[in-house]
DNA sequence: TAACACCTTCAAGCCAACTTGAAGGTCAAG
DNA sequence: CTTGACCTTCAAGTTGGCTTGAAGGTGTTA
């Protein structure tokens, strides 16, 4: 019961088989044990991990980068100095990321309100320039992919 | 003397001249005037503008998305409903990103938070799981780009 | 025992964002 | 009038992060 194949896995992280054998592949994961057949077994601890990995990805790291981090994470217990000490640089990387973003959000919004506070907003003819943007903009759509959907991966259907 | 050729706007925006002229293929860059002779002519807004498009792309933007921001701030005057709103969308995107990377940064700072707490931190042996990272890590490398450094481009040498 | 949904490997393909190379035109300096 | 550093186009190659397909094994269910 603690016992999942890799469809479940999959499925349960929303993410397709392809990709978790993918991610064996090139190191994220540690190599599943197989069942007699050959199969590779998971445990809900890997649904977690690949979780992990989506929500680091969606915030721009690398799976580099992620599977340091998941290395640190692994190391759980005896951490050393040196295990210490990449992690904290990987915060001081995110700090300084939230910083710039800051920065970058502050640019866009004093454009904004230069606008804002200007003429009045009836647009008329030049408008067109936005109007490839605004299709895409107007229905529901993600415009601008912030969090990362790259081509959903719905694991194991159809 | 405000006219650059290719090279020139490059190396003041740290990327090589072929990145310009890809930029302009996609659609980033607005096609340059020609010389007689053919040759693209430039004014330092577009260094300012591929100064702008580094900078977003070291945040995790992809040049659509780049493509869509200098759009907007191309419209400059007569800023309509339409354009507005889209720049506000892009803005509530960002501020979407910057809670995820905090809490992101509080897991980080979380476990890190606890480990520093426990034990002595002397590496005995198993310690060997970053041996690899360390390698980066330790001499002054960038294990981890937070800020991209996508192979340099730098631009016209050689 | 046949169907069917799963699993396996391996190889190839795809997209973004470039980079590299070939083949050639331009132009100021020696 | 040639050298050398620029510029041009076009085509092909590269890397990361996958997806897709072929060819085949597994295992439950009818």
């Amino acid at each position: 019961m603690g016992e999942l194949l890799i469809g479940e896995v999959a499925k349960r992280a929303d993410v397709s088989a392809a990709t978790v054998r993918y991610y064996e592949e090139v190191g994220l994961l540690t190599p599943a044990p197989r069942s007699s057949a050959g199969y590779r077994r998971y445990t809900e601890g890997t649904v977690e991990e690949l979780r992990f990995v989506r929500k680091a990805q969606a915030l721009g790291f690398s799976l580099d980068e992620i599977g340091e981090i998941l290395k640190l994470s692994r190391a759980g217990r005896t951490p050393c100095s040196h295990v210490l000490d990449l992690a904290k640089r990987h915060v001081a990387g995110v700090d300084e990321r939230i910083r710039q973003l800051t920065r970058f959000r502050a640019h866009l919004a004093g454009e904004i309100a230069k606008w804002d506070g200007e003429r009045q907003p009836t647009c008329q003819g030049l408008c067109q320039i936005i109007a490839g943007a605004s299709d895409e903009a107007t229905d529901g759509a993600p415009m601008t992919s912030h969090i990362q959907q790259r081509r959903s991966a719905r694991s194991t259907r159809q």
